[in-house]
DNA sequence: CATATACACGATACTCAGTATCGCCCCTCC
DNA sequence: GGAGGGGCGATACTGAGTATCGTGTATATG
């Protein structure tokens, strides 16, 4: 009979709990009295009990800086642009278990703290690689910790935004315009682009900023 | 003789024996005998063992909703810009206080996190006055985020120099710095475009101005 | 086949944060 | 002087998190 691994059941038997009875009144042997297992293996899996709800924040971090670390300075807006999809998509791929989440963390305070502590450790992550991108510029540290808060932020608006709405649409389009706005909003004060190539490109006054940001991220891609 | 209160001495009792025993290595027993009360009359005073150390965000956050919730619309820039200024001069006011509670926040990741939590109530208020401000204009939930979220980040960058640096010096001008960068960032975004088209070109660095002239000439030019 | 070894799990005991409750003492007001 | 209320201490309890030991099981090695 083909058991799932016991990290696996723990959390389940946590999010059903936490569920039917509330956090606060759920204990760990309550969790590991349904997974079936002992008290100690619980600990085993998980620091603590607020960590059976968030499993899955270290890979993640992982994945991202991976992302980030395989991109250099002329590709870096491709790079952080790609950093926050991955992000989203994995909440939407995990569509029932980020609503569920969701409801939960909305509800329990300390887990609220430890949803906003997970986020400031992408923050940071972002922060330090505009900061090397953006090397010793005038205002860098300035400026990579605005930028690294403005595309958290812009995630964090759309993400709520489809959990608010029980994730009943594909929110790649509102994260594209609103990494758009944000990627618009930054440029005029940067620096031109060190480039070989010469682009001009002119839109009309309609244009989407999808449709603008689809053209320039066209030309940073076909730079590398 | 001139006993001074109990909150007092218990916060007091609590940064002494954080600094002389760490903070995980210091109970709750050891603070309340230090101030010389029982354990009782420490959760009297404060709600977790983590609250002798913020014993002030709560009546700051009731100081900054007060700046921001006697302005209107009108003069929403100078409502924020007060706010923060609020918010930094009261860790500067504490030079001593905010130097000792950096030092320790950076060690114990439980008060990180509790700290960062704090910021985000910050933010909050922040962005739900934002949004009031902004109504419902197009990507008004959007821009409050991100202004929030810039704006509180600003600070925060200003903030963090200031006490890595030891606060040695008024950090004033590099926060009106900082909030004028942010200011102008969002300000070049909210004003409507008068041409009929947006240009977006990039050039290399040392371009000539006959290149850039020749560049669009024939961009105009194949446009016919 | 027998024994050694490594590992996963259970069991137990402990510390300490946080909560609840009771009783006492002192102060104030009637 | 008596009654009530609030601040404080004392006690007991729950539950998270840690440390440690024993035990069974599987794999390797003789």
């Amino acid at each position: 009979m083909p058991t799932p691994p016991i990290s696996q059941r723990l959390a389940e038997a946590a999010v059903a709990l936490f569920d039917e009875h509330g956090y606060d009144e759920t204990t760990v042997d309550d969790i590991a009295a349904r997974a079936g297992v002992s008290r100690s293996t619980f600990f085993r899996y998980y620091r603590s009990k607020e960590d059976a709800i968030f499993p899955d924040h270290d890979t993640l971090l992982d994945r991202i800086a991976a992302r980030l670390r395989a991109s250099t300075a002329d590709t870096a807006i491709v790079a952080i642009t790609d950093a926050v999809r991955i992000v989203l998509a994995h909440y939407v791929d995990d569509a029932e278990v980020s609503l569920r989440r969701y409801r939960l963390v909305r509800k329990v305070p300390a887990l609220r703290d430890r949803e906003i502590a997970s986020v400031a450790r992408y923050q940071r992550l972002f922060r330090e690689f505009v900061g090397d991108w953006l090397g010793d510029s005038p205002d860098a540290g300035l400026r990579a910790e605005l930028m690294a808060a403005s595309v958290v932020a812009a995630h964090n608006q759309v993400l709520r935004g489809w959990l608010r709405a029980g994730g009943t649409y594909d929110p790649s389009e509102r994260l594209d315009h609103a990494l758009g706005y944000v990627i618009a909003t930054f440029r005029h004060l940067e620096q031109p682009q060190e480039t070989d190539q010469v682009v001009v490109a002119t839109f009309s006054r309609g244009a989407s900023p999808q449709a603008v940001m689809a053209a320039i991220r066209q030309h940073l891609d076909s730079r590398a």
